[in-house]
DNA sequence: CCTACCGATCGGTAGG
DNA sequence: CCTACCGATCGGTAGG
């Protein structure tokens, strides 16, 4: 690993544990085994470094969204985008970590970043949702937008705190939890015999 | 209101918005309209202010979540409850976002927080939760913890990310489907149908 | 509650 | 990629 993606590793991580505030240049270099000046010769600022972590996180999604969307069989298509959202993020929790961060401290930011680059996805998904409500398998008093919202909050809300909600091992519980309060306010009975039936199979 | 208050609410703010290393004690006493020396008078460190800060969400809620229990009777006491929640939290954005970024910054304190101050009522409320389950008005397979905390979650997260999310005004669809997904999460058919019942009434 | 001040640390630059 | 250094800001203290 070359010394710009080890710089970007430790910053990932510093960033997310302590802060655009709380990480100093001097630590992430210190992680690195490089001196301060020599980071800020592969990044021009420290807000630099700050914006190439984030794009880091954001890249993924341009790459992985579609391929998760296309690859997906119609019917197993909501079974693979839940995956696909708690696999990317409990692979590695600071990425939710730093959204939250980002959400908290440049709301304004995040806005347009949400608006720019996630909203897009999110309307498509929306759309698979509204079919899905045509055919009965899905409760139409859902609201597309609103409810992916919400299950992506609480996936992302969830790891990035699960440090401080995992007492007693029960994590595990909380993450049933949200997966079953997905299911039950989204599908309709009939959408959730169907689902039973294939999630059975995909059991074995 | 006197300059111990005066401090706090300032503090309360600012710690919200920039977090603990973002805010620091000189842009504080300026808001105040004091000199940082005298803010140290008053607290004796930054450390020792931000934790006030904390106490003071805390306090709030050893006041009022009892009042509410105690005060709703039987039937009415989610929705006393939510309402309780929610209203805290949306009369002061700020408490959301304490909340959220102490999980973030020091887990395990936050850990021994819950662990301590909240999991007893958590405890409480799942005690009425499965009350309920036995009753039939609840779905059975819902796990009372885990579904309260993931509501507090939407809640709490909700609130202190609003800026970032609130597009398009679309900050009341997104409080309407955490209401519904709360709601048809938790509720069986049966407790749905008294539910509507009690609220038709409530709307007039 | 103030002025005056301290040592430490910060992000960043000069120059090689 | 380094040493050496800068001005600014930080939390905190002395003394009144």
């Amino acid at each position: 690993m070359d010394v710009r993606a080890q710089i970007l590793d430790a910053a990932t991580r510093l960033f997310a544990a302590r802060g655009y505030d709380g990480a100093s240049l001097g630590r992430i270099a210190d992680e690195v085994g490089v001196r301060k000046a020599s980071l800020l010769y592969h990044f021009p600022s420290k807000d630099a470094l700050h914006r190439a972590v984030l794009d880091g996180v954001l890249a993924h999604w341009n790459e992985a969204l579609p391929r998760v969307l296309e690859a997906a069989a119609g019917e197993d298509r909501f079974d693979a985008l839940l995956h696909e959202v708690v696999g990317f993020f409990t692979a590695e929790p600071n990425r939710a970590r730093l959204v939250l961060r980002e959400a908290l401290d440049r709301p304004e930011a995040m806005r347009e970043q949400l608006e720019g680059q996630v909203a897009p996805w999110i309307a498509v998904i929306a759309g698979y949702i509204r079919r899905g409500q045509e055919r009965g398998e899905l409760r139409p008093d859902a609201d597309p937008e609103a409810w992916l919202f919400q299950i992506i909050h609480l996936i992302v809300g969830g790891v990035a705190t699960a440090d401080s909600l995992a007492f007693g091992g029960n994590t595990d519980r909380l993450a049933r939890e949200i997966e079953r309060m997905a299911k039950v306010s989204l599908f309709t009975d009939e959408g959730l015999a169907r689902n039973a039936s294939r999630g059975e199979r995909a059991a074995e």
